[in-house]
DNA sequence: CTTATATTCCG
DNA sequence: GGAATATAA
């Protein structure tokens, strides 16, 4: 009998760069590469429909190029521990190799196979360097166990040594076991406007982004209509890319627009440290301000679809309803309206973010969430960002809001952002005064 | 070497 | 104000 090693894959949907397949190839002479869609994986937000979508032409994708190297991708369907162990059952598999991962789900998942599996006599590797560049814990200040700074965190990670890419495997021989049939590729509430999920798109998304818009990332990223964003990061959460390729890649390149570019990889390292040395941070305050933050559903529902009134809000709103993205920018700023100005909770942001969000990921996410609403890592937990002033700075002729807002399109200029002071305007008055709602904030946080 | 304290800096 | 680090004891 020949020898048999499976690799589960996980959130590593990709053959470049891969050290966990890489493993297997060299440890045995037959590799099942398998995923499991189980039903933690389902709660912890995979049926959203636009990461389902993205999802299943990743994993067709994936299936694609196994069988360009003479294999293929295995498919199960239940508990992912249950389905791992019966495929070491029905292949006879010695060891299995995974990418470690810093969510609580992952962990539990990899203590409960290491558990299981090492009653059937096989062996669990886990591979660091798969999920991020730097992996969660390799650099941490004297006496803690994480960074809660970003910027001290930057330092050391830019001095991290990290290995060099791997290429794909030529070659992958897989052996006679079952799958389940493949997830369908049109799913039922997806978005318009999704990008095209898989590894193959990512890296000619990639290329591209390397040979020309990275260039000038430094003075455009913040551009809101000029979109001069590497929209690369629905493949980095399915790790249809790998990250740390991606940094070295652009680190080659170099130049100004590469290292701001890299910069904000080392933010996506740096969350996924932050939640797993606390775990509890994809849902509690990291830090408390020990908020009472406002019910009002209401409110709630009208920064949800986008007609809070004010234009800059709803663009970046509808653009996430109908792309499944947004752009950074927007991010922040829609954040902070939400927080700050109508003082509602994160976690409803959160949630609807996770909700339509293609890249939709629990460290990126619940951090950069916590971090606009001053109960995570940011330095100055008190900072609103204005809408106003955020519109008129990024998005100086409107342009983005005459996207997403064509009903506005008549207002010459700068005034598409302030509707309210036209007359007949076709759009909602604004739902609350901006000085009523720093005033509010203030009196909840009490200080600054 | 460990621990206390000063200094610097925060998207 | 607090996190990280440099410096002193």
């Amino acid at each position: 009998m020949t020898s048999v090693a499976i690799v589960l894959f996980t959130s590593d949907l990709r053959v470049h760069d891969h050290p966990p397949l890489r493993a297997a190839l060299d440890a045995a002479e037959r590799v099942v590469p398998l995923f499991v869609l189980d039903d933690g994986v389902r709660r912890a937000g995979f049926t959203a429909p636009n990461r389902l979508a993205f999802l299943a032409e990743t994993l067709a994708d994936l299936d694609a190029s196994l069988r360009a190297r003479g294999g293929r991708l295995v498919t199960r369907e239940g508990p992912v521990v249950d389905e791992v162990c019966a495929v070491v059952r029905e292949t006879g598999a010695r060891e299995v190799h995974v990418a470690a991962g810093v969510s609580r789900y992952a962990l539990a998942r990899e203590e409960r196979l290491r558990r299981e599996l090492g009653a059937q006599g096989c062996a669990l590797r886990v591979h660091d360097g798969v999920i991020t560049a730097v992996t969660p814990g390799a650099v941490t200040p004297d006496g803690r166990d994480h960074f809660a700074v970003f910027t001290p965190y930057l330092r050391q990670w830019e001095k991290v040594r990290t290995r060099s890419p791997l290429g794909a495997p030529r070659r992958v021989e897989v052996p006679d076991v079952g799958s389940a049939k493949p997830l369908p590729e049109n799913v039922p509430g997806a978005s318009a406007g999704l990008p095209s999920g898989g590894e193959r798109a990512g890296r000619e998304r990639l290329d591209r982004w390397l040979s020309s818009g990275i260039r000038d990332y430094a003075e455009r990223h913040d551009d809101l209509a000029g979109d001069g964003t590497s929209r690369l990061s629905p493949y980095l959460h399915f790790g249809c890319l790998s990250p740390l390729e991606v940094v070295h890649r652009a680190r080659t390149r170099g130049g100004e627009g590469a290292e701001a570019f890299v910069r904000q990889l080392a933010w996506r390292d740096f969350h996924h440290q932050t939640l797993h040395a606390r775990p509890s941070a994809a849902h509690a305050d990291y830090r408390t301000q020990h908020d009472r933050w406002r019910t009002d559903e209401r409110e709630a529902a009208a920064w949800r679809d986008g007609e809070t009134g004010y234009p800059i809000v709803d663009a970046a709103m509808r653009q996430l309803r109908h792309e499944g993205w947004m752009h950074n920018r927007a991010r922040l700023l829609v954040s902070s309206f939400l927080t700050k100005t109508l003082y509602l909770d994160w976690r409803i942001g959160a949630r609807h973010f996770l909700d339509l969000l293609v890249d939709g990921d629990v460290a990126n996410n619940q951090l950069n969430w916590q971090w606009m609403a001053g109960t995570g890592t940011d330095t100055r937990p008190n900072r609103v960002l204005n809408p106003l002033t955020q519109a008129r700075r990024f998005d100086p002729d409107g342009a983005y809001v005459r996207r997403w807002l064509p009903e506005l399109d008549f207002l010459p200029g700068r005034s598409i952002h302030e509707p309210w002071k036209a007359d007949g305007v076709p759009y909602p008055a604004p739902l609350v005064e901006l000085s009523d709602g720093l005033a509010r904030f203030k009196a909840a946080r009490g200080k600054d």
